[in-house]
RNA sequence: GUCCCCAUAGCUUAAAGGAAGAGCGCAGCCCUGCGGAGGCUGAAGUGGAGGUUCAAUUCCUCCUGGGGACACCA
């Protein structure tokens, strides 16, 4: 009995006796005070100025009766109806967790009905190919991980990918810096200033006789890609499925294709010399260009390519971008331009993440990666454990903008929740440790025959009562691609391990012994999802 | 100028319109028991003015203060 579960169920009950808007606008929400019971609604607030006082505890009644087996109390507070779970359904959820941790297939087995699995594609980092990756890269990374593996929980088919932007303007100008470097041609002031572009010119230097920017840029982008951009990923304990080059858009006719569609739709005009995608036709304030008076496309261009390629030849259902705050216009025209072709809302969702500015002290750090001004996410992660970085970064919502102070780091690092729940696992991994020493053993964890006597221990049942939420909690975070929760749930769930630990005595317990092992196996599943290594030792 | 995001405790922040929750820091207490990077107790909070609602941190209007976007750039 989740809190799906139980909305589903007691909209069903109730249908005949209220009306239906009553039943929409009903509400079920977790309890976050635990001596108030668990789950709540809204319900008693709906009634109360619809119908009688008999009739609302007559249908209070029918709850009660309808609902005695999963409940130990069912109670009216200030209004509020709350439901607090009983021993028999807290160790009937803890068996389920239990078979979910250790069947750990690609995640896929929380959601048994398959039917509403979809194909997705989830778009992130993707940061043009032209220097290393930065710091606001780690937000987007962190994200969409996460992201991934709950859709994946969900049973989902997805390809997390990577667009990498290896044409263009900025390839061009790459190429031009390269040629730079090699004293072919003079610096200008908008050439690429990083210290790593030297590095780069020099290692290119013997491999090609070419001259054309483009094709030079080209070079150097892959380059980059290969060397400074999917290594540092690694490290950062991201891994995309596919890597998709701009350039391929343009191989297949799919420009000449998408033109003449976007003409037969009476949406496209030429204007001196461009070409223009009439955006104000569907409501938007500008026309759009799609290729310039010089014959090139545009960005937004290959955008839309790149969708069209996505829905209709690779057959994504759904596609899912992570893109910095500066790309909500870009991000929210296609969005429109997309309904051209019948895409519609669910298909194409965007997640928006507000900027991560960095500051030493009280100095402000202007990132540009034309201007060589930003500190590298390899950097960093030499500076401060991968993963702590990505808790840090998973803790909080994608519209706040962050400041990261350089010369905090490492205090930021000491004092991250991050090792708040490392300890609590590392703490637990001691403990049977040490049992083994003392050659005791337990069950293989089996919730069923351990949690009766377990759970006349007040702290064991505090966290049974949390684990109970996961799928809860899990279903928030997927909702709304709120991943933060996710975090707040794991620090409050770790507290109550902290506090099992200093107040029980496990070894040489049986029970608690194998209780232990369950728990560090829920961290370990729990961390997979973080996309966070488990620690050990600390 | 138009549009988007943000403002919660000393700091960093969380809250599907539902009973403001954490971490760090601060004050006090707790190691013969397995890790004190811990536990327990406490002080401390929704920028301002209206509105909608049984109920507003959340929605609407205005104000103030921060960040971002408004190209034949990507």
């Amino acid at each position: 009995m989740n809190l799906a579960t139980l909305e589903k169920k007691i909209k069903k009950l109730l249908k005949k006796d209220l009306d239906k808007e009553t039943i929409e606008e009903m509400r079920f929400f977790l309890i976050k005070e635990k001596d108030l019971g668990d789950y709540s609604t809204n319900l008693l607030f709906l009634l109360q100025n619809k119908y009688s006082s008999d009739k609302i505890n007559q249908i209070i009644e029918k709850i009660k009766n309808h609902f005695y087996q999963n409940f130990s109390s069912i109670e009216r507070v200030n209004n509020y109806l709350n439901f607090k779970l009983n021993d028999y359904t807290l160790i009937k959820i803890l068996r389920q967790k239990y078979k979910t941790i250790f069947s750990k297939k690609n995640f896929s087995s929380l959601k048994k009905n398959k039917s509403r699995s979809f194909k997705i594609n989830i778009d992130y980092v993707s940061a043009n190919p032209t220097g290393p990756l930065t710091l606001a890269n780690a937000r987007g990374a962190a994200l969409g991980d996460v992201l991934a593996n709950i859709l994946k929980l969900y049973g989902h088919k997805v390809t997390k990918e990577y667009y990498v932007n290896d044409r263009g303007t900025q390839i061009e100008l790459l190429g031009k810096t390269i040629l730079a470097h090699w004293g072919k041609i003079s610096f200008e002031d908008n050439f690429y200033q990083g210290y790593y572009l030297k590095e780069i010119a020099e290692k290119l230097k013997n491999k090609t006789n070419l001259d054309k920017p483009q094709k030079i840029g080209k070079i150097a982008s892959d380059y980059i890609l290969k060397n400074y951009i999917k290594p540092t990923l690694r490290k950062f304990g991201t891994f995309h499925d596919f890597f998709f080059f701009e350039s391929e858009l343009y191989q297949k006719g799919l420009k000449e294709k998408i033109l003449k569609k976007l003409k037969r739709e009476n949406m496209l005009e030429e204007r001196e010399g461009a070409v223009y995608l009439l955006l104000t036709k569907l409501g938007e304030e500008k026309d759009e260009v799609l290729i310039r008076s010089n014959g090139e496309p545009t960005y937004f261009f290959s955008d839309l390519l790149y969708h069209y390629y996505k829905f209709f030849i690779r057959k994504f259902k759904i596609v899912i971008l992570i893109v910095g705050a500066d790309h909500l216009n870009e991000v929210r025209r296609l969005k429109q331009a997309l309904k051209i072709f019948k895409i519609r809302n669910y298909q194409f969702q965007y997640i928006l993440m507000q900027f991560v500015h960095l500051k030493k002290g009280e100095e402000q750090l202007k990132m540009s990666k034309r201007k060589g001004v930003f500190i590298t996410l390899d950097e960093l992660i030499n500076l401060v454990k991968a993963d702590i970085v990505r808790f840090f970064f998973l803790q909080k919502s994608p519209e706040i903008t962050i400041e990261f102070d350089l010369s905090l780091a490492q205090k930021q690092s000491e004092e991250n929740p991050y090792w708040y729940v490392q300890y609590a696992h590392a703490r637990l991994c001691s403990v049977l440790e040490k049992a083994k020493k003392m050659k005791l053993s337990w069950l293989k964890v089996n919730p069923q025959k351990i949690a009766f006597d377990l759970l006349k221990i007040e702290e064991v049942k505090e966290i049974i009562r949390d684990i109970a939420k996961f799928e809860d909690v899990i279903n928030i975070a997927n909702k709304d691609y709120r991943v933060n929760i996710l975090i707040e749930y794991i620090i409050g769930l770790c507290k109550k391990i902290h506090s099992f630990y200093e107040k029980e005595k496990i070894i040489p317990d049986k029970n608690k012994l194998a209780f232990t092992d369950f728990l560090i196996a829920f961290l370990r599943f729990y961390f997979l999802i973080l996309g966070i290594k488990p620690i050990k030792r600390i």
